[in-house]
RNA sequence: GCGGGUGUGGCGGAAUUGGUAGACGCGCUGGUUUUAGGUACCAGUUUCUUAUGAAGUGGGGGUUCGAUUCCCUCCACCCGCACCA
C-alpha cells in the first residue's frame, strides 16, 4: 500500500490553491464578510512554534468561516521596522532593509509551507515606503487635528550611542550596548494625544464583550481612573502655592507633610539656590525612567525648609519635602502625605520622624487601627473638625464642597494613562514627516512630497542617529517660506506602524492610506488572534488609532477589533548536559536502556523544567524541521490538539508522532473504504439498515459537536470529537453492499473530510479528490447536521441512592418521570442500597438522572 | 501590596455550566499480526480493597437530594499592575 507522501501532496495543494486565487477576495455585498488576523509577525528570518499555533488557529478559523458561506479576509504583512535589523545592520555590515527583506522571503516561504488559507496578494511590510508613506499623511492628518503634539519629556540617554535607550535597554543603570551610566535628558518628543481618550477608551470596553475579561481588565487597570481632589495649599511666605491630586481629600485632616517630584516647577526654581535639593534632583535623574527603576529605590526626600499652610487648620504647617516616589507624569507631580492612611506616605513617615495622626476610625470610636501599618480601610472620620462622623465617602463630598466655596480645591477625575511618546532616535523607522525652519518653526512637509523615504546610503560606523549624520538628507527648504531648513531626523515608534495595518489590509495597493468603502466593507476584524503580551500597548494603541482615523475621516468603526483571542506559550523541556551547558531537542535522545543522553558522546542529560522556548536555553523546535518531518498537517493537527488554545501548550516529539499516526490512519482508511462506499451526488435510498443507521446519526452529532467547538475555538475538543468519530467508522462494519449502507458510508467518508478538513487542509484535499470529487474542499460547504439525528430513541439515566451511583438504566428519550421512577427502583442495585429504608423523595432530571433519597 | 487566573490519573486535558468524574490524546502493561521500522490491530490502565465495595477533582468547612462546578477559608503556582497620591 502506498504511504501517504505529505510533502508532495502538501506543495501540490498549495499550489493548486494559489493557482485558482481560492483565498483572494473582494468586498461582495451578497455575502456576510468575516475578517481574520493574526497578529503580523517582525521578520526575524524563521518562523517559530509561536507562530505556527498562532497561524494555525486563524487558519482553521478562516477556513472554517469560509465554508459556512463567508466572505473571509484572511492576510498576512510584516511588521518590519524595528531595532534588530539596525542591530544586524551594526553587528554584521548588512544594511537593514536588505536584512529585512531577505527574512521576510525566508518567513514567506516558511509560512506558505504551512498551507495557510492567506490572500498573499494583499501582503503588506511596514518599512516599504507604499506603506509607510500612508502612514505619514495619517500622521499629517493627526496633526491637523491636533492629535499628536510635541512637547519636551525626559528619557534615558546613553551618552556613549549618543542614543535614547528603551527601559529595558537600561541593565543596573547603565547602558546594554556601551555600558555607559544612562543619563536622564530632556529631549523634544512627539506625543499621541491618546490620554484625552482615557475614559472613551475605558467606557467601551464594557461592550467588547468578545475580548477576553482578562484583557479589559489589564486595560482598565492601565487606563487607571481615579477620583479625587485638586486642593491648593499656600506655601508660607512665598507667593507661590501647591497644586496637589488626592484620592484621599477626606484625610487631608491628618496630613503632616507636602512631597513634590524632582521635575516639579518649585523643585527646580529651589534646585538653583539650595545645593541639597540639587544634588537630590541629580540623584533622582539616575534612577532611569522606568517605574520599575523608582519602584527599586529607596523611598527617600529631602526637605526643603519651606512649609505649606493646611487649608482648614489655622495656623498648622506642613513640611515640603522632595521625594524621589512622586512622579511629575502623575495628577500634579505634587501629594500631601498622610501616613496614618497610605502605606508610603506611612514609610516615608518614619524613615523622617514625622507625625502619624489617625483621622479614619474603623468603626466610629477606636481612637486608632494602626499597629504597624497604616490603616487603609473603610470607616468613620476622626480628628477632623467639620468631618467627624462622617463615613469616608460622605467626607469626600463634603470637604471637596467646603474645598470650592474655599476656591482652595475642586472634584478632578485623574487617569494614570499618559500619552503616547512616538519619536525614536533611530534610522529603520517611518520618518516623521516635519521641518524644522529657523523662521517658521515646525512645519509640516507638503503632501506632495510624501512619502519622505529613508535615504539608503546610511553608515552604522558612528554612534548617534545615522539620519542625524547623514550628509544631505535632512536639508531641505523649508515647506512654508523656502528658505533652508533641517528634517525632523526621529523616526515613529514601531507600535504606530502596526496601529493602523488592519485597516491598510482592506486596500493593500491604494495611494491613499485607506478607502472608505473597503474599510467600510471588511472592518471591524471579527477575530483578531495573538499573544497576551501585547495586552496592553498594542491594543491600546490600535484603539486609539481607530479614534483618530474616524476623526480625520478615514475610517468609520469606533473599534479595530471585534473578537480577541490571545493564544496559550508553545513550551518545551529543557535539557543540560553534565558540564552543565544548555542541549537542543535535537542533541539528545533516548538510549537503550530507556535514558535520555547527548547524541554525540552519549553523556547523560539533565532534564529540567518546563518553559517558555527561548533561545538562551535551547529549548526550541524548528517548525522547518517538524514540517519536514511529520508535514504540516501533522504540525498543525498536533498544536490544535492537545490542549486549550488560550493555555501554554508543551511540546513533545511523542505527541507531534500521534498526530502523525492520525493523519496516516484516516489516510489509510479512506483509500481502504471508497470503493465500498457509494458514488458521489449518490441519491438517498429509503431503506437504510439499522448498523448504517448508527454510524449515520453519530456522524451528524460529531458534525454538531465540532461545529459548536469550532465556533467557540475550542479546538482540543473539536479534535476529540473527531478521533471518536474515527473510532466509530473503524467499528462499523463495511460489508454490507446494500445501497442504504454504502450511501451513509459515503455521507460519514465525506464528513471526516469535511471536518478534518480546516485544521488538516493538504490531506482534506486530497481524500476529496480520493472520494471522486471534482471540487476543492476550500471551496465546499461545511456540512450540516441534522438535528433529528443527533437525538437519540433511548438514554442512559444514572440511577442514584441518596447521590451514590448504583446503576444505570436505559430508558425512551424524554420517558415520563413515574415510568423512569418505576425502572429505576425495579433495579436490584438499587434496592440493595435503599435496603430496609424508607423511600423519602425521588428526583428525576429527564434524561439525566435519577436520585432516590431515603 | 492590589487585581486576575490556575490547581482533576504517570502526563496534556474533558465534563452538556449543579446531574454517571477521568472523554480524547500521549505514555505505560499485556497480547495478536508483521520482512524490518518512530508499523498496524485487540485488551487493559485513578487509588485502595477481604472482589464486595470504599475513597477520590490542592487542604479544611458550608449550601444542596446531588458539588470538579456555587459560597467561605487556607495553601501552592502563574500572569498583570504597582511608590498612582
Amino acid at each position: 500500500m502506498s504511504r501517504y507522501n505529505a510533502k508532495e501532496v502538501e506543495a501540490k495543494w498549495q499550489a493548486i490553491w494559489a493557482d485558482r486565487k481560492c483565498f483572494e477576495v473582494e468586498p461582495d455585498s451578497s455575502r456576510p464578510k468575516y475578517y481574520v488576523l493574526e497578529m503580523f509577525p517582525y521578520p526575524s528570518g524563521r518562523i517559530h512554534i509561536g507562530h505556527v499555533r498562532n497561524y494555525t488557529m486563524g487558519d482553521v478559523v478562516a477556513r472554517y468561516k469560509k465554508a459556512q458561506g463567508f466572505n473571509v479576509l484572511h492576510p498576512m504583512g510584516w511588521d518590519a521596522f524595528g531595532l534588530p535589523a539596525e542591530n544586524a545592520a551594526r553587528d554584521k555590515g548588512v544594511h537593514p532593509a536588505e536584512w529585512t527583506y531577505a527574512n521576510i522571503a525566508a518567513m514567506r516561504d516558511e509560512l506558505k509551507s504551512m498551507g495557510l488559507s492567506l490572500d498573499w496578494s494583499k501582503e503588506i511590510a511596514s518599512c516599504h515606503p507604499g506603506y509607510y508613506g500612508h502612514q505619514q499623511k495619517l500622521f499629517l492628518d493627526f496633526l491637523k487635528e491636533e492629535l499628536v503634539y510635541r512637547k519636551e519629556s525626559w528619557v534615558n540617554w546613553d551618552p556613549i550611542d549618543m542614543t535614547v535607550l528603551a527601559n529595558e535597554q537600561v541593565i543596573d543603570g547603565k547602558g546594554w550596548r556601551s555600558g555607559a551610566t544612562v543619563e536622564k535628558r530632556k529631549l523634544n518628543q512627539w506625543m499621541f494625544r491618546i490620554s484625552d481618550y482615557s475614559e472613551d477608551l475605558l467606557d467601551n470596553l464594557d461592550k467588547m464583550d468578545r475580548w477576553p475579561d482578562r484583557v479589559r481588565l489589564m486595560q482598565q487597570n492601565w487606563i487607571g481612573k481615579s477620583t479625587g481632589a485638586h486642593v491648593s495649599f499656600d506655601v508660607i511666605d512665598e507667593a507661590d502655592s501647591l497644586e496637589i491630586y488626592t484620592t484621599r481629600p477626606d484625610t487631608l485632616f491628618g496630613a503632616s507633610f507636602m512631597a513634590v517630584s524632582a521635575d516639579h516647577p518649585f523643585t527646580q526654581k529651589l534646585a538653583k539656590n539650595n545645593a541639597d535639593v540639587a544634588a537630590f534632583v541629580a540623584e533622582c535623574h539616575q534612577m532611569g525612567t522606568s517605574e520599575e527603576a523608582i519602584e527599586k529605590a529607596d523611598k527617600k526626600g529631602v526637605d526643603t525648609g519651606f512649609t505649606a499652610a493646611h487649608p482648614f487648620i489655622e495656623g498648622k504647617r506642613l513640611p515640603i519635602y522632595v521625594a524621589n516616589f512622586v512622579l511629575m507624569d502623575y495628577g500634579t507631580g505634587a501629594l500631601f502625605g498622610c501616613p496614618a492612611h497610605d502605606q508610603r506616605d506611612w514609610d516615608f513617615a518614619k524613615k523622617y520622624g514625622l507625625d502619624i495622626l489617625p483621622v479614619v476610625s474603623s468603626d466610629g470610636n477606636k481612637v486608632s487601627d494602626l499597629g504597624d501599618a497604616p490603616y487603609t480601610g473603610p470607616g468613620k472620620i476622626i480628628n477632623s473638625d467639620f468631618l467627624n462622623g462622617l463615613e469616608v465617602e460622605a467626607a469626600k463630598t463634603e470637604i471637596i464642597e467646603r474645598l470650592e466655596k474655599l476656591g482652595k480645591g475642586s472634584a478632578k477625575v485623574n487617569y494614570r494613562l499618559r500619552d503616547w511618546g512616538l519619536s525614536r532616535q533611530r534610522y529603520w523607522g517611518c520618518p516623521i514627516p516635519v521641518i524644522h525652519c529657523d523662521a517658521c518653526g515646525t512645519v509640516p512637509e507638503k503632501e506632495e512630497n510624501l512619502p519622505v523615504v529613508l535615504p539608503n546610503d546610511v553608515t552604522f560606523d558612528k554612534p548617534g542617529n545615522p539620519l542625524d549624520h547623514h550628509p544631505s538628507w535632512k536639508h531641505t527648504p523649508c515647506p512654508s517660506c523656502g528658505k533652508d531648513a533641517v528634517r525632523e531626523t526621529d523616526t515613529m515608534d514601531t507600535f504606530v506602524d502596526s496601529s493602523w495595518y488592519f485597516a491598510r489590509f482592506c486596500s493593500p495597493r491604494a495611494d491613499i492610506p485607506v478607502e472608505r468603502d473597503k474599510v467600510d466593507y471588511w472592518l471591524p476584524v471579527d477575530q483578531y488572534i495573538g499573544g497576551i503580551e501585547h495586552a496592553i500597548l498594542h491594543l491600546l494603541y490600535a484603539r486609539f488609532f481607530t479614534r483618530a482615523m474616524k476623526i480625520t475621516g478615514w475610517s468609520h468603526v469606533e473599534e479595530p477589533f471585534a473578537g480577541l483571542f490571545t493564544q496559550g506559550m508553545v513550551t518545551h523541556e529543557t535539557y543540560r548536559s553534565t558540564s552543565g551547558e544548555w542541549l537542543l531537542p535535537e542533541e539528545v535522545a533516548l538510549n537503550d536502556s530507556g535514558d535520555l543522553v547527548e547524541i554525540e558522546g552519549g553523556g547523560p542529560v539533565t532534564i529540567g523544567g518546563i518553559e517558555k522556548m527561548s533561545k538562551s536555553k535551547k529549548n526550541v523546535v524548528d517548525p522547518g524541521a517538524i514540517i519536514d518531518k511529520f508535514g504540516a498537517d501533522a504540525a498543525r493537527w498536533y498544536v490544535l490538539s492537545d490542549s486549550p488554545p488560550d493555555r501554554d501548550m508543551e511540546w513533545t516529539d511523542a505527541g507531534a508522532t500521534g498526530a502523525w499516526r492520525f493523519k496516516q490512519r484516516l489516510h489509510r482508511y479512506i483509500i481502504e473504504n471508497t470503493e465500498t462506499a457509494g458514488v458521489p451526488g449518490m441519491q438517498e435510498p429509503g431503506e437504510i439498515p439499522e448498523a448504517a443507521l448508527t454510524l449515520r446519526k453519530t456522524a451528524h452529532k460529531t458534525i454538531m459537536q465540532v461545529t459548536e467547538n469550532l465556533e467557540n475555538l475550542h479546538f482540543n475538543n473539536a479534535i476529540a470529537r473527531i478521533y471518536e468519530f474515527m473510532k466509530a467508522l473503524n467499528d462499523y462494519d463495511v460489508s454490507d453492499q446494500s445501497d442504504g449502507s454504502r450511501w451513509v458510508l459515503r455521507e460519514a467518508l465525506e464528513t471526516i473530510v469535511n471536518l478534518v478538513g480546516p485544521m488538516m487542509p493538504h490531506l482534506a484535499e486530497e481524500l476529496w479528490q480520493l472520494l471522486g470529487h471534482q471540487t476543492i474542499l476550500a471551496d465546499s460547504p461545511w456540512p450540516q447536521a441534522i438535528k433529528a439525528l443527533t437525538i437519540e430513541d433511548t438514554v442512559t439515566m444514572a440511577v442514584q441512592v441518596k447521590g451514590k451511583l448504583r446503576g444505570t438504566i436505559e430508558v425512551a428519550f424524554n420517558e415520563q418521570s413515574d415510568r423512569v421512577e418505576e425502572i429505576a427502583l425495579a433495579q436490584k442495585s438499587v434496592q440493595n442500597a435503599i435496603g430496609e429504608n424508607t423511600i423519602r423523595k425521588i428526583i428525576v432530571v429527564p434524561n439525566r438522572i435519577v436520585n432516590v433519597v431515603i
